[in-house]
DNA sequence: GTTGAAAGGTTGGGACG
DNA sequence: CGTCCCAACCTTTCAAC
């Protein structure tokens, strides 16, 4: 499928705000609302747009702490058990599995390192892991949201 | 600030669908439009919703890969002086400080492997950079979208 | 294939109890 | 918190490019 100059602009301002209405975006790219509907339409229908979600400050529901946990698994570990199982776990955010050193990164946010603790050991348990390495997040950027996850 | 359960059960049915109308979340809460329009005005104004954003698959945008640089600075470098050149690279999607080593951890979705390795290259050139080590994810998971960012 | 205009139904946003 | 009201918005249809 192609993905003109306008398709672009619109999900540009659809990463701004999800929530914009079909007559702002409309006016913005200088199209009608229908113009701009039967576009989006397509882009979900093509699958280009997956969702559209909510973006939350962690910190003020009280899930302060981001970490990254490398894991590293025997030779016999099914790289698709560990994506299984991790992602039924609520600290998870993400969950990429690596070529190379280490096999898998998760991506973390807990309470407090009390929490963080326990959510470690639970995916050592869970799984053949051979090691872990744990990242703890200072601060952090997202593209789209110009807050400080730790430091609001 | 305070939040209920049921201000949880309405952030939990926008991050599975951003542009669920009012009345729709009310039916769900069993809520009137008025008070769930009431409810996330103050979620938004209190800073718990930061905003709203689209979920794409890059892969359909041709920006097929996804990898983590992690970087190691000289000790004078200011950890603020990275994260103001990296974000404005289009090729980060997140950038974490890390207490320990490495110092910080660049989430980059890039088109290809040339773009990977000039990508890297560009972050290293602008700053006192003593090391990077990049994982390449193969696959990834993310809570709320349930696509392969790889394997589709 | 694309577009805009118009019609009718739905939603949002205030005022009030 | 709910109910009411009206303006704004969405969605479909249709004709035109």
């Amino acid at each position: 499928m192609l993905i003109d100059e306008t398709d672009r602009e619109i999900l540009e301002l659809l990463r701004e705000d999800a929530r914009r209405t079909l007559a702002d975006i409309g006016a913005r790219v200088t199209l009608s609302t229908a113009a701009v509907k039967r576009r989006i339409d397509r882009l979900q229908e093509t699958g280009v747009i997956v969702g559209y979600t909510v973006q939350l400050d962690h910190t003020k529901l009280g899930w302060g702490i981001e970490a990254f946990t490398e894991l590293r698994f025997t030779g016999t570990t099914k790289v698709g058990e560990i994506v299984r199982t991790t992602t039924r776990m609520p600290e998870a955010q993400a969950v990429f599995t690596i070529a190379g050193d280490p096999d898998a990164l998760v991506w973390l946010r807990v309470r407090d390192m009390a929490h963080l603790q326990r959510t470690i050991d639970e995916i050592r348990t869970h799984h053949q892991v051979t090691g872990t390495k744990t990242l703890i997040a200072l601060d952090s950027w997202m593209r789209g949201q110009q807050w400080p996850a730790q430091g609001s």
